[in-house]
RNA sequence: GGGGGUAUAGCUCAGUUGGUUAGAGCGCCUGAUUGACAUUCAGGAGGUCGAUGGUUCAAGUCCAUCUACUCCCA
């Protein structure tokens, strides 16, 4: 065998096992029905995009259910895959287009575009997969689906053919969120809200009818007024309610429009007094409607002003802005300009304010809402943590229907066509359909493709084969239900909710309403694990303008990526949001680290023997031969094994570091290691030691295994658990009762008593090292300690003992007595201690410590004995607690007398 | 305007149905290092648990109000 060298080297090792572990297939989601199914869709990563750091947090969560789920002996599976990412692609190819070529898609025509748009996206996407290799995800890479695909886009198109046979798509003219630099309609969901400063432009119009009187009005967008069709007030506002009906002269174009009565009007907002824009605004667009007002359209799509803008036609919308606030201060109907914020939409993808506008779009009316409440709600599907199902239920409970369309290229093309030169509203003109019709040069296809979620939200679906509602195939009857998604709450409305509704519409036959059973059958999967938002030590959100994220690749290069794995979930906590600190990661390369010397150690301290099995080990034990400090951490490891199994079952990632960071440094190796290096030295009790090392870390890379993927594997072959051509995946711990089982079968068993004992043995240890820290004794190794023990059964423990003692706390002697005289001393559970020889001992400072000591225990006295002094306390709380409060105060008591007698006796 | 979330040590966070003298990591201070590990070891300082009021024998934990910060939606 190898010797381990002196520290953790990831790099190699990390390469190595990811080659071996993909050549040998262990990644490959195999269908058996003989096993629980175990599935994981990857939040598809926009193929335009590379890794940052959400996704190392996200995909190291799935990896680690998935690598669980292996060594369970699950049939498991992580598919993994990329959207197209409509927006975010074309912009990146007209970009390229420009710059290099000087050309736009319209140059190239259609056919051309998305033929170049498909080979830049082979070129340049999916280099994120790539990337997640490096941090050890384990995805079965040869199912890597593509939502352009030709499968997968026939799922796509059947589901709008099949929601519109089913009267949930229709095409309106609406208002939508347009973004002048992409072009497109936008989904509410992709709008994101910004505070911005403007100005507020007050203004006056006067009134038609009675010259000289005027209305002033605020607002933020006067380059709008040549589409305004009226003004409108509160019906119930006495300053304006007689002017209802009457007119006021707007300004440019010079014309007479109304002045209406409409409760949509705040009167506290500015005069009160609203201009009515219905093509430019959701609010006034309702308004107009009410009062049958005409809609004047004075923009052009990208974002110009158009013929119908009067003075303003042609300046672009900001400019225009400015040109119009100058046209008031001529006509003399500007009052003043006052700066003001306000909240304005921005594109998420272009960046720049979106234009409330009216155009002809797609959209999907919603199916299942109530069965997509009620699957949560009933705990059908569980959110984890659970609070977000109340953001999800009030999405539901307000939910808007869904513009799909989307004025690009890059895309699925809307299947629909148009006969030509006839009314498109009417559905007789139209040809919904998969395929195009019979008599193509009579018809014309939509231009327009839909919205990449309305792709994506078949991903649990569309990537194991569903293809139409109603059928079925041998992968989705054995996958579907998936049984987790890992994702951010960020897309909670635009990916999660919706892929809950496509799949309880979709996946199997039509139904109106479904009972409990059939959402447990549609449901795309079982649990949602939401991640928090990696920020930076400021708490800011991780961006590229702010270049305030690192670069994942050089922190796995830096920590390697178990390091980084197991830092990042320690430091992660449950559903908040994260603020990433690299010095904190750190300790996750540490504790690979340690980890890593533990092993080394094991090995440099007595031959290798049999660990083949976990059988093979526990049979070279010899339970005679076992100590205070072998049942304490046998039985310590027995409860890590539950308590590990319990922290991944609720998901809860970092308790489960965190839990075995605690064991393995704490428990094991400074205190069972350390302690049992005397026993090593003894050739007749080394072999037993051994074998109880070699348990211990057999079982503990067993529970490491799906945070550690990499060490955990090289430590397995290195130590001898497992023949080179077989993996740790392969085996598991099992639950802590088998753990004692097997030892109790070989006739080891547990004594519960020694864990308190030994407890009690780290706390002795722990006084009289900081008793010597105290006396400048710390490094000196014959220390004498006498004691007052309490009990026989104290000086019991200590004798039995004694090595150990002696080579943890630097010992030399422990004496006894009744009596400690003005030494400096402190208390611990099995006696109070004093330090012979100590040296040169601050009196003055000893005394302040022990001041504070008691203090403190005067504090604790005085709360014990009120609170059993107390009739009510004595007469209500359980007995047990009331013991417990009688035990402590006699400790207490006990303590603080000692004290108060150490202090007497320094003088 | 509506709905969440958070507030515990200098920092980042644990603290599971209320029940001992509230914990961890990092940082800081002191000391150690020739055989597992300086990516280490030992010790120490540091907290009226955001504020007020309430429920209870008992509140960091439950309830109400308030304050501050933060996210989402309109």
């Amino acid at each position: 065998m190898a010797e381990i060298p002196k520290s953790y080297d990831p790099q190699g090792v990390e390469q190595q096992w990811y080659d071996r572990w993909v050549a040998a297939g262990c990644f490959a989601g195999k269908v058996d029905p003989t096993k629980e199914a175990f599935a994981v869709m990857i939040p598809p990563p926009n193929v335009t995009g590379v890794l940052h750091m959400g996704h190392l947090l996200n995909n190291t969560l799935q990896d680690i259910m998935v690598r669980r789920a292996r060594q369970e002996g699950k049939s498991a599976l992580w598919l993994p895959g990329t959207d197209h990412a409509g927006i975010a692609t074309q912009s990146r190819v007209e970009k390229e287009l420009r710059q290099k070529h000087g050309k736009t898609r319209h140059d190239l025509g259609r056919e051309k575009f998305i033929e170049t748009a498909s080979e830049w996206r082979d070129k340049h996407g999916g280099i994120i997969l790539g990337q997640l290799r490096k941090l050890g995800a384990s995805c079965d890479w040869d199912r890597t689906v593509h939502t352009l695909d030709a499968g997968y886009s026939q799922a796509v198109l059947q589901t709008f053919v099949t929601l519109y046979e089913r009267g949930y798509v229709f095409r309106g003219k609406r208002m939508v969120n347009w973004c002048p630099v992409s072009q497109t309609g936008l989904s509410d969901e992709e709008v994101i809200m910004k505070p911005s400063k403007g100005s507020l432009y007050r203004m006056r119009y006067e009134v038609a009818e009675l010259p000289g009187t005027f209305l002033e009005i605020s607002t933020t967008r006067p380059e709008t007024i040549p589409g305004d069709a009226a003004v409108a007030v509160h019906p119930d506002d006495e300053r304006y309610r007689h002017l209802i009906g009457k007119h006021v002269w707007r300004p440019f174009p010079r014309a007479q429009i109304p002045i209406v009565g409409d409760t949509a009007v705040e009167k506290e907002f500015g005069t009160g007094v609203l201009k009515v824009t219905p093509a430019h605004d959701r609010t006034d667009f309702d308004i107009g409607k009410r009062h049958n007002l005409p809609v004047i359209d004075v923009m052009n799509p990208d974002g110009t002003m158009n013929a119908d803008a009067g003075p303003l036609a042609g300046l672009e919308r900001f400019k225009a802005r400015a040109a119009a606030e100058k046209l008031l201060e001529e006509l003399g109907a500007l009052v003043k300009t006052e700066p003001y914020e306000n909240t304005v939409g921005f594109s998420e993808r272009a960046d720049v304010p979106i234009e409330p506008r009216l155009s002809e779009q797609w959209f999907i009316r919603y199916p299942k809402i109530d069965e997509a409440k009620r699957a949560v709600t009933a705990g059908i599907i569980k959110f984890h943590p659970e609070r977000w199902t109340k953001t999800y239920l009030h999405w539901l409970e307000n939910i808007q229907d869904w513009c799909v369309s989307r004025q690009l290229w890059w895309g699925h093309r809307i299947p629909v066509w148009y006969r030509k030169g006839a009314d498109r509203n009417d559905a007789a003109n139209r040809h919904v359909s998969l395929t195009p019709p019979a008599d193509p040069l009579n018809w014309e296809q939509d231009p327009d493709v839909l919205d990449t979620w309305a792709s994506s939200w078949l991903w649990c679906l569309a990537t194991i084969g569903w293809r139409k509602p109603g059928e079925t195939t041998d992968e989705l009857k054995h996958w579907y239900p998936t049984g987790a998604l890992a994702t951010g709450p960020d897309i909670i409305f635009l990916w999660v909710a919706r892929m809950i509704i496509a799949g309880l519409e979709l996946h199997g036959p039509e139904k109106k309403t479904l009972t409990d059973d059939e959402i447990r059958q549609r449901i795309p999967f079982k649990r949602v694990y939401f991640n928090g938002i990696i920020r930076d030590k400021q708490g800011r959100k991780m961006s590229k303008s702010l270049g305030n994220s690192p670069e994942p690749l050089d922190l796995i290069a830096k920590f390697g990526a178990d390091g980084l794995r197991f830092g990042l979930l320690s430091i992660a906590p449950k559903g908040q949001d994260i603020l990433f600190d690299e010095d904190r990661v750190g300790q996750g390369r540490n504790f690979c680290n340690k980890l890593w010397n533990a092993a080394r150690f094991r090995q440099m301290s007595g031959p290798m023997s049999d660990n083949a099995t976990l059988a093979a080990i526990v049979g070279r034990i010899r339970a005679t031969q076992l100590d205070d400090d072998d049942f304490a951490i046998l039985h310590g490891l027995a409860e890590l094994t539950d308590a590990t199994a319990k922290n991944l079952d609720e998901h809860e990632f970092t308790a489960y570091a965190q839990g075995l960071y605690a064991f393995f440094w704490g428990d094991f190796c400074d205190w069972y290691v350390e302690a049992s290096k005397s026993r090593l030295a003894e050739p007749a009790l080394r072999d037993n030691c051994l074998a109880v090392q070699d348990l211990v870390l057999r079982q503990f890379l067993l529970l490491l295994h799906p945070v550690a993927p990499f060490i955990t594997e090289e430590l397995w072959h290195l130590l001898g658990y497992g023949p080179e051509q077989d993996f740790i995946q392969r085996h598991q711990a099992g639950s802590g009762g088998d753990l004692l089982r097997v030892l109790r079968e070989h006739g080891v068993k547990l004594i519960s008593s020694k864990v308190a004992d030994v407890a009690a043995l780290r706390e002795f240890v722990a006084a009289v090292r900081a008793l010597k820290s105290q006396g400048n004794q710390a490094t000196r190794r014959d220390s004498l300690i006498t004691v007052v023990t309490k009990d026989t059964a104290s000086r019991t423990l200590l004798e039995s003992n004694r090595d150990k003692l002696g080579r943890l706390a630097g010992l030399a002697e422990l004496r006894y007595t009744d009596d400690l005289g003005g030494r400096p001393g402190s208390l611990t559970g099995l006696g109070t201690i004093a330090l012979e020889l100590s040296g040169n001992v601050d009196v003055g400072a000893e005394k302040v410590r022990l001041g504070k000591e008691l203090e403190k225990l005067e504090k604790a006295v005085a709360a014990g004995e009120a609170k059993l002094s107390n009739e009510a306390f004595v007469s209500k709380a359980p007995p047990a607690i009331l013991e417990g409060a009688r035990k402590q105060l006699d400790e207490v008591r006990g303590k603080r007398d000692e004290i108060a007698r150490m202090i007497a006796a320094l003088g």
